[in-house]
DNA sequence: TCTGGGGTCCTAGGACCC
DNA sequence: TCTGGGGTCCTAGGACCC
């Protein structure tokens, strides 16, 4: 029969592919330093307030994962060592992961640095099925990076995704028990899952949304079939209760995207020790402005709408966006307008982070093609083109004071108030520290 | 022990237009 | 004069992913 275990799929039965390297920061710092072989090792921050971003299979023994305090992964692993990120080389790898992907076929969708999904639909004419596509693909990315990687192939990017979490090696107290390394996920696996997986492991499902499914008797996937979406949709919102549905079914109708483009970038820290003034906090921007410009101009883009995040200590946050109808990225404009918005977020609480994001973004070359035609024709020789960048730096200045101007009026006397000693440029006075700090509405009153 | 930094997507309410 | 409904954009907040 077709459910024979030997049985391999073509293409059109399993055309999804989810590859994902095995504890990728950790290991490429293996890779650059082979003396932390063998040993527990995390890449995370080391500070109070570090987390484990990755962790070696060494340290998973030791309960250690990642997303945990570093300092909760010290006390269950004494001779854990922490390793602090080099994002440079994490992206290096991530390239070359990505290239050895795309070899396979076009069609493929990263999800972070160290995943991404694959359609090889395109690959059916070309021979060796989804199976061994997913061997060769392991092989290459271990004979050329020193990797290790686990690949799920199946139906649907849900199963895939699942796929390669059981691919993986398994950590217990007692050691570690290689995984399959590529796992195809049959029907028969398909049905099993369907079964048994409780709802948290289906994507989109996080503690939140666990507690509302649990709150309502609801904790396996099995449990979602043939539920009624519109009461569901009462508790989880539309959207979340159409897509639980549709896995409970064991469907996915998401598809592998190539070349998505990002819709924002951004910048923020978490402090070490809390800032306590308006003026660290404008300081800080300085830096996070330089960041986010930085990288927008990397990618050739404008933004064309400006947030600013405030976490106070006891974790709850604030925001405060403004959408321009021009676009920046230059770092001095984009710390004024973000600057004139932090002023509108009341400090009633010591400040945890502080971050700095950039949405709406589109390609550089057509904004400023629409800003030279709305001064002048198009200009067709050096003179008119100088001219008109000169006047669009004149109409974007303009623009940027209409813009902080529309904040004061929005956000009132105290942004105003502020605004104004933008000009001093960082240098502020000093504050008493306390309560007046902290006072809403009344430190910048007084500027 | 006490939770990073990079992002995406969804929701709800209000403004505004037709 | 009052009322309405749909569509779109903006803002604020939250959940989730790696």
């Amino acid at each position: 029969m077709s459910s024979s275990p030997g049985r391999e799929p073509r293409v059109d039965d399993a055309p999804v592919l989810h590859v994902d390297l095995d504890a990728f920061f950790a290991s490429v710092e293996l890779l650059d330093d082979p003396t932390l072989r063998g040993r527990p090792v995390v890449v995370g921050g080391a500070g109070t307030r570090g987390v484990v971003a990755s962790a070696t299979y060494e340290a998973r023994r030791f309960g250690v994962r990642s997303g945990m305090a570093t300092a909760l992964a010290r006390r269950a692993c004494p001779d854990l060592v922490v390793v602090p990120g080099h994002f440079d080389r994490y992206e290096e790898y991530s390239r070359r992961f990505r290239a050895l992907v795309v070899d396979l076929t076009p069609v493929v969708e990263p999800l972070g640095l160290d995943e991404a999904f694959a359609d090889v639909r395109g690959r059916r004419r070309l021979a060796p099925g989804p199976l061994e596509l997913a061997r060769g693909l392991r092989q290459r990315i271990r004979d050329e990076l020193r990797l290790e990687s686990a690949v799920g192939v199946a139906r649907t990017k849900l199963f895939a995704k699942l796929g390669s979490k059981r691919a993986k090696p398994r950590v217990g107290p007692h050691g570690i028990t290689p995984g399959p390394g590529v796992l195809w996920v049959s029907p028969q696996l398909e049905a099993e899952w369907l079964e048994t997986l409780p709802v948290d492991a289906l994507w989109g499902v996080g503690p939140s949304t666990a507690a509302k499914l649990a709150r309502l008797g609801l904790r396996h996937v099995r449990d979602l079939r043939g539920l009624d979406p519109h009461a569901l949709a009462t508790k989880v919102g539309p959207a979340m209760a159409g897509q639980l549905a549709a896995y409970a079914r064991g469907e996915d109708p998401r598809e592998v995207v190539a070349d998505r483009v990002a819709k924002s970038v951004g910048h923020d820290e978490t402090f070490a020790v809390s800032r306590q003034s308006r003026a660290e906090l404008h300081g800080d921007l300085r830096g996070h402005a330089e960041v986010v410009a930085g990288v927008l101009r990397e990618r050739g883009v404008v933004a064309h709408t400006v947030t600013v995040v405030v976490r106070y200590d006891d974790r709850t946050s604030v925001s405060r966006s403004q959408t321009l109808d021009f676009g920046i990225d230059d770092a001095g404009g984009l710390r004024q307008v973000a600057r004139a918005l932090l002023e509108s977020v009341p400090l009633t609480q010591a400040v945890r982070l502080l971050g700095l994001y950039a949405g709406s973004l589109r390609p550089r070359a057509g904004s400023q093609v629409q800003l030279s035609l709305d001064v002048d024709a198009a200009p067709d020789d050096v003179l008119s083109a100088a001219a008109a960048s000169s006047r669009q730096h004149q109409s974007d200045r303009a623009g940027l004071r209409d813009a902080i101007d529309e904040i004061r009026r929005r956000f009132g006397r105290t942004a105003l108030g502020t605004a104004a000693d933008l000009r001093t440029s960082g240098v502020e006075p000093p504050r008493q520290r306390g309560r007046t700090a902290f006072g809403p509405d009344q430190e910048s009153s007084g500027d």
